[in-house]
DNA sequence: TCTAAAATTGAAAACGGTTTGGCTGTTTGT
DNA sequence: ACAAACAGCCAAACCGTTTTCAATTTTAGA
């Protein structure tokens, strides 16, 4: 049913109608009470996309997916999701065909230029992120997940990585470990950058010196855990304890541990960084997993949040959230042992 | 840009230019290939909105995200973005607001009367769904991932759940095993009872009486998999081996039996289903994880292709899509052991 | 060379809404 | 009682394309 029609049948032009179902204050209460059940009644609704063409808004925000298709992803999504269902407001999720790096950049060239949506979510921006540069300079409003140093302003939410691994690092020290390892995320990226500088400010503080044969950094796959935690465990002179970028991460590191006849929380102790996943928990590992934990899904959901925000007028500038990290102690962690070797 | 302007500068009309962009016959090749050059040079691109309201089509296939955000969604909408990105299709996470039900139709209907997509991909239907016959009513084209019973034409793309279980099951009695467990996903879902019906089947042919307190089901958590898994184990006529629905089942099972100090694979067997997901695989659990395995992410793709191929006109009636899946065998199966009682 | 057919191109009418500016009555202030 | 302000509504222009229909140019056929 188009607006014409549905106008004719309420007996108002359709300018009426459209400003009653829209909320526009030049309208009688009555009147618009009238439209609005009527509109029910006969099922109208307006044709999304000839709204957009006339408001020259599109109605969705943006997520690039990169080709791994993270656990997190989806997390973050529904957070997104939980936030944006009552705006109607849709996420479009845009398929990165290549991690090749010129073809990003046109990717979000295009997306800009094609106008459908009308703000971009940008994740794991590096320190110095070009698509931060690009869309500032393109005039699309984004918000950034995670953080950059770049010298543009935008917009951001991120948890504090730093201060979270180094929390754990210290936590680590003070129970005796001198030897700790760290497996860190795809290098690059801010928070994997920060969650270094994390680890190597505890240990430093301490008067540890960073060992680089313990500090190894890949995706979050339960396969690089175990193999990082295995070589490391190998070595010579092995770590008593972990600290892990993720759950899978994690799991991979207990394996390793369980493989050598090694017992986690008493011959080596583990930390990682939970997402809060509800089909993964810390606490049901055995043993419980000591972890920073802060919610992927509340980081989605603000993040939408604040980019509605954004939309409605707000300055980039006055959005900056930075989340401060819990750090939960379970099983995993204990006192060091003597030397293993 | 717009196109009059752009036509302008080409010194061409509207018409032909966009007739030379959409590829249409009736232009000149020299004429196209000035065009397509001038819109590069240019940076031309058409406003998708008006495209959408001209043409009717919404440029956007539509998946509707269920409140839980599963692990399983991430790799499927990976595999669909694999296939759509060369496309111009965008895909659209359409959040379900609540599980009720009234409101999910509700979401359905809003979302054909919107026009926002073109399709709908529908995920694991019950065998009576009310989703399928709402869409065929409203006359939206739709792809099922998964299948129904329900007496309506519909395109759809499964795994064979019931054979694949079956074969699992059957692998088992093979072995020797008499007391089976099986935990499968929530019911309600097709796919749950495709599988209940498989471990029955094969159970029944070698002469054994399901037990039903070896049968559970539920979200596909490690928690759940864990608590259910303890459970029976408990029981006074434990099982030998159990049919688990999920990786992350899998991971509660193993914790499970650790935790009773049983040997995965000697003192009990395990087999899961494998969704395929890069950062956790069965071939790296410990011990190996014996799987019946099909990937997610390849049904998301073939999932995207086909629906596009239902968007180009051909009949729902001919897209039927059964795939076999795999059984492959590692280390957590083994000969069934003594009763442990 | 002339005409019919084919190949190109354009003008203008949609697509389905929103919004500007104007047009009626009704109140309000004095 | 009269002008001014205001509330409530409408006609028509417009958003940026695609597509129908008609006009023009080229090519082919005789």
């Amino acid at each position: 049913m188009k607006l014409k029609e549905f106008a004719k049948q309420v007996g108002l032009s359709p300018t009426t109608v459209s400003r009653a179902l829209s909320g526009y204050p030049e309208v009688s209460e009555t009147t618009r009470a009238r439209v609005a059940e009527a509109a029910v009644k006969l099922g109208y609704s307006p044709n999304v996309n000839a709204v957009r063409l006339k408001t020259g808004r599109a109605g969705a925000i943006g997520v690039v997916m990169g080709r791994a298709g993270e656990f997190h992803f989806a997390e973050f999504m529904a957070g997104m999701a939980e936030r944006l269902v009552a705006d109607e407001t849709d996420i479009l999720v845009i398929p990165m065909a290549d991690p090749n790096h010129e073809d990003e950049m046109q990717l979000y060239r295009r997306l800009v230029e094609s106008r459908r949506v009308d703000a971009i979510i940008v994740h794991s921006p590096k320190p110095n992120d070009e698509r931060i540069a690009l869309l500032h300079e393109l005039g699309m409003p984004f918000l950034v997940h995670g953080r950059s140093a770049i010298d543009v302003p935008h917009a951001w939410l991120d948890i504090d990585n730093e201060g979270a691994i180094k929390r754990a690092t210290s936590h680590l020290i003070d129970l005796g470990h001198r030897r700790i390892a760290m497996i860190n995320g795809r290098p690059g990226a801010t928070y994997a950058l920060h969650r270094d500088s994390g680890f190597r400010k505890a240990l430093q503080s301490h008067g540890i010196e960073p060992d680089p044969q313990l500090m190894a950094s890949g995706n979050f796959t339960d396969e690089l855990g175990f193999r990082f935690a295995r070589s490391f465990l190998e070595q010579p002179n092995p770590p008593t304890a972990f600290v892990a970028g993720s759950m899978m991460t994690a799991l991979g590191v207990y394996r390793a541990a369980r493989s050598l006849g090694l017992q986690i929380g008493r011959d080596v102790s583990v930390i990682a960084h939970d997402d809060v996943f509800p089909y993964l928990t810390a606490d049901n590992m055995v043993p419980s997993l000591s972890a920073t934990r802060s919610s992927m899904r509340a980081a989605g959901s603000r993040c939408a949040d604040l980019v509605l925000q954004l939309l409605s007028g707000r300055s980039p500038l006055e959005i900056h959230e930075l989340w401060p990290v819990e750090l939960i102690l379970r099983e995993s962690t204990g006192p060091a042992r003597q030397s293993l070797s």
